[in-house]
DNA sequence: GTCTATAAGCCGATAGAC
DNA sequence: GTCTATCGGCTTATAGAC
């Protein structure tokens, strides 16, 4: 008896993911992701036109629940703002101690398909990067700060940065010292300010959409 | 009559840089390394024990000519210590901007190895960085900064930062922000000097190795 | 040191039954 | 919607001649 499409997709999806992040897209195969979900290659092809979907697939599942973990990683942290954009970086840290640590599946995916620029997953991949440094732009903005894209944008160049150096190095240090800098760059951008702080909306960053987060890929 | 074997081996190895920096490791099969140095797959064998020695050979090629390029970058611009390290990002973009430009080699191949993370060619890659941060260090410490090392490995962090997010976004103006972020910092540590200057021993910084670059990886 | 030829198996994707 | 079976091509690596 058939199962119901939609949960059949979600665990070729699930399995998808986890060959994927661990193995690279490159390495993995469409037999394996099938063998792993417990269908046939048959039944992958029929929900997913071909593997770039399924990449695409991975990588788009992947969007909302990691950034809902950096907001609740930055709520959590107390102090200012600099505190708490540290404190992204030290849950990473500690994230990325884990033996699965993989560094970010999105960056990594754009560096095996840097061949492929137009390619769907890419730019699910940096739709993802730019949420989150709009997010940051929001934050510093209601700080007042007063170029609040541009500080955004190097707080996303410290997070990516890391990224790549403890892959590189698995030496999770990368990350404390780029949450380091980053509290280093906001302090300094908030000494800036001119006149009163600015009391803008607030955004509301607290993460509550009940998914189970193992961490940022 | 045969070349000589020196000779083949370079040339296997220009081909196999060009094509594994331009498609990917696993993207390119080692037939296709042979066809572009117009040799047989097994002269090709001859000379490199696996395709795993020949990715190592492709990244330890690239070792000396990307870091001679930065310490031409650094010296050829003016100003301060702030200034030159930011003239390094503003030199990257303009490559960035080439085309060809696909990221760092180094940062690629161990996002595509990282299940493999004791790779030959992850341990080349490891310690280029590193070489780049204590070469950095040193100049910072020259300078009389409190903590180089800390500040030379933020500013390795801005760099493969700047790598990840141009290659996502193809936007070499995450190179322009990091480099303002790295003058920032190095700015901040400069004020926090304690007493006179020290003059420590000059480094030689002068690239002069004769390679031919042409930007780095 | 370089060649031709081939092993032995995996790749993404599909045909057609039910 | 899921299955069995398979296509044609590509994969890393090797055998043996010269």
């Amino acid at each position: 008896m058939p199962r119901s499409g939609q949960a059949t997709r979600a665990r070729i999806v699930a399995a998808a993911s986890t060959l994927f992040y661990r193995d690279g897209i490159r390495a993995v195969s469409v037999d394996a992701v099938a063998d792993k979900a417990g269908v046939t290659k048959r039944t992958l092809y029929y929900h997913f036109a071909s593997k770039d979907d399924l990449i695409a697939a991975y990588l788009d599942a992947r969007d909302q629940p990691n950034l809902a973990l950096f907001r609740r990683w930055f709520e959590e942290t107390g102090g200012g703002v600099a505190a708490k954009v540290r404190g992204i970086f030290r849950s990473l840290a500690a994230s990325a101690r884990h033996p699965k640590w993989r560094g970010c599946g999105f960056l990594r995916t754009s560096a095996e398909l840097a061949n492929m620029p137009g390619h769907p997953a890419i730019r699910i991949g940096a739709a993802h990067k730019k949420k989150f440094e709009h997010w940051m732009g929001a934050v510093f903005a209601a700080e007042g700060i007063a170029a609040p894209a541009l500080l955004a944008r190097q707080i996303v160049l410290l997070l990516d940065g890391s990224f790549a150096a403890v892959l590189l190095h698995r030496d999770a240090a990368y990350m404390e010292a780029a949450g380091d800098a980053a509290f280093v760059l906001i302090t300094s951008a908030l000494a800036g300010r001119v006149g009163q702080r600015r009391r803008g909306r607030r955004l509301d960053t607290t993460a509550s959409n009940g998914v189970e987060v193992r961490g940022i890929r």
